[in-house]
RNA sequence: GGCGACGUAGCCAAGUGGUAAGGCAGAGCUCUGCAAAAGCUCCAUCCGGCAGUUCGAAUCUGCCCGUCGCCUCCA
């Protein structure tokens, strides 16, 4: 289809919103810092990749062919001091949390990576990367590990508009650091006792720093001539140091700089109007709060607000997301019902919001203003959203009744109830769906005799249970409710 | 301390010079024995404060107040 406008997307490289065009035809190769899963991941996390899934999304729709990779940090320091503790190995933290991580994408409707490089699988890559730093003096060896040296680097700073001599002014080398200045980050620590460790000739055997393995891999899978690629994401928190340090390792090596031609940055998350942090005690894991939330709901309640903007969440917030997708549910039972065509534009309009910064604020406000969109329309727009329609949506409400509906019915009207005292002579053979029609049944005789003291005891007793009635011209209808 | 972002109705939030999108919550009406559900309607003379620029500012400038982030591992 054709667009009207231009994607326009904020670079961070140049602080302005700038007119998107890929490096090559109509391809855009695309690199974003996954996570470092030495802990498990939270909403925070989740609001970035609910993102960047947008983001490709969108560009899919807009008819590029996405290169999308997205790493996984599965050497640091904190999985180390973490797997001594529980008296096991790096690894197996490591695996455990990202499998948890992927399990919590999937239930978000999170694409997968076309590559997903783990930084354990490019050591060769990274030692690489690393020798021609040392060959260009960009890098020197000490007695703890390789580094980098930052004053090698003019433009360093450039990325994150950091001042290179406050940022000295503010640091020092810590005891026991043999690094030359404070600035200076390392490449490659070497292995102390009882440390992982990896092989690297003529040097010494150890892990790889954090920053390098991006500039490794994104190089190795995106830009193996040095020339740059489209887009580098992250949350905004990666700004500096990490992505800054990616550029000063990448860049001296290419051919022809920038690293990457769009530095995209998403805002960050607050709880509470803090940053999740285990230290603030408001952290809660992401498979968690899976279990307690809609994760279409949680997507809504990402795309109501601008991706670069800090966001803060809140449980009010997630409730009122909720609410929305309710609506877009009832709207797509209604649309799949009609035989009309509906109006055509919401498509469009969509387009529209999106190509402006990925504006899915607007995107989604078109999606609830429409009153009666074509079907394909409606579809198109969920499916690019990521919020797609499941089987579920077309169900006018929950039809499975609590495990314990009968016990607590039991219960809740008192053994004495004649409705009850029939049930439990054949307990066995009267499902608690009879059951439950067995009570609107007497409900409704005594609302035909005007017995409204009984009738609204019996819905009152069946509200206790988690079923909720709904008088219609039709005949009474229910549902369950939280 | 340095750098940066943000401050729009009870809550979330769009909007970067032309006179306040959308959502949630709330209110009223219709329907209903009542309620729920559903449908309809209403809901910021105003955008943290004070100055200034302008014919005109939530949108630009300055100062102030407040919140948060980065500067150490972090999406």
């Amino acid at each position: 289809m054709g667009h009207l406008s231009s994607l326009r997307l904020y670079n961070t490289r140049t602080r302005t919103v700038e007119q998107f065009a890929p490096l090559r035809g109509d391809e855009v190769r695309i690199y974003v810092c996954g996570l470092t899963p030495s802990a498990q991941a939270h909403l925070g996390h989740a609001r970035s990749f609910l993102f960047f899934d947008v983001l490709r999304r969108y560009l899919e729709f807009r008819g590029y062919r996405v290169t999308y990779v997205q790493n996984v940090t599965d050497i640091d320091d904190r999985s180390i001091a973490t797997a001594r503790e529980r008296g096991t190995t790096f690894d197996v933290v490591m695996a455990e949390n990202y499998a948890s991580f992927k399990a919590s994408m999937r239930r978000l409707g999170v694409r997968e990576p076309d590559e997903e490089p783990y930084a354990t699988a490019y050591i060769p890559q990274i030692q690489a990367m690393i020798r021609m730093l040392i060959g260009k003096q960009y890098a020197y060896v000490v007695e703890d590990g390789v580094y980098y040296s930052v004053r090698a680097f003019p433009r360093y700073g450039e990325l994150s508009r950091r001042n290179i001599e406050e940022l000295e002014a503010g640091a020092r080398i810590e005891v026991g650091e043999y690094k030359h200045d404070p600035l200076d980050f390392a490449l490659w620590k070497f292995a102390k006792e009882g440390e992982p460790s990896w092989p690297f000739e003529p040097y010494r055997a150890g892990r790889p720093g954090w920053h390098i393995e991006c500039s490794a891999m994104s190089r190795e899978l995106l830009d193996p001539q040095g020339v740059g690629f489209d887009m580098h994401g992250g949350g905004a928190d990666l700004i500096f140091p990490h992505h800054e340090n990616e550029v000063a390792q990448s860049e001296p090596l290419m051919r022809r700089p920038p690293m990457a031609n769009t530095w995209i940055h998403g805002g960050l998350l607050l709880f509470d109007s803090r940053k999740m942090s285990k230290s603030l005690g408001n952290f809660e894991p992401l498979s968690q709060l899976l279990d307690r939330h809609d994760p279409q709901a949680i997507r809504l309640l990402f795309l109501q607000t601008g991706y670069r903007k800090v966001m803060n969440f809140t449980e009010e917030s997630i409730g009122a997301a909720g609410s929305v997708l309710d609506r877009l549910k009832k709207t797509y039972r209604l649309l799949r019902a009609s035989k009309s065509g509906g109006d055509k534009g919401l498509l469009q309009r969509v387009d529209e919001a999106l190509a402006d910064d990925m504006n899915t604020a607007v995107a989604l406000s078109h999606l609830l203003q429409e009153e009666t969109p074509s079907l394909d329309e409606f579809e198109r727009v969920l499916t690019l959203l990521g919020i797609e329609p499941h089987a579920s949506w077309l169900e006018e409400t929950a039809v499975t009744l609590p495990a314990d509906f009968v016990e607590r019915l039991k219960s809740a009207l008192g053994p004495s109830t004649p409705a009850l005292r029939a049930f439990a002579q054949d307990d066995k053979s009267v499902s608690p769906e009879a059951l439950l029609e067995r009570i609107i049944a007497l409900r409704n005789e005594a609302r035909t005799n005007k017995d409204w003291a009984k009738s609204d005891q019996l819905r009152d007793a069946l509200a206790s249970c988690g079923v909720a009635l709904h008088d219609t011209s039709g005949g009474t209808t229910w549902s369950v409710v939280a």
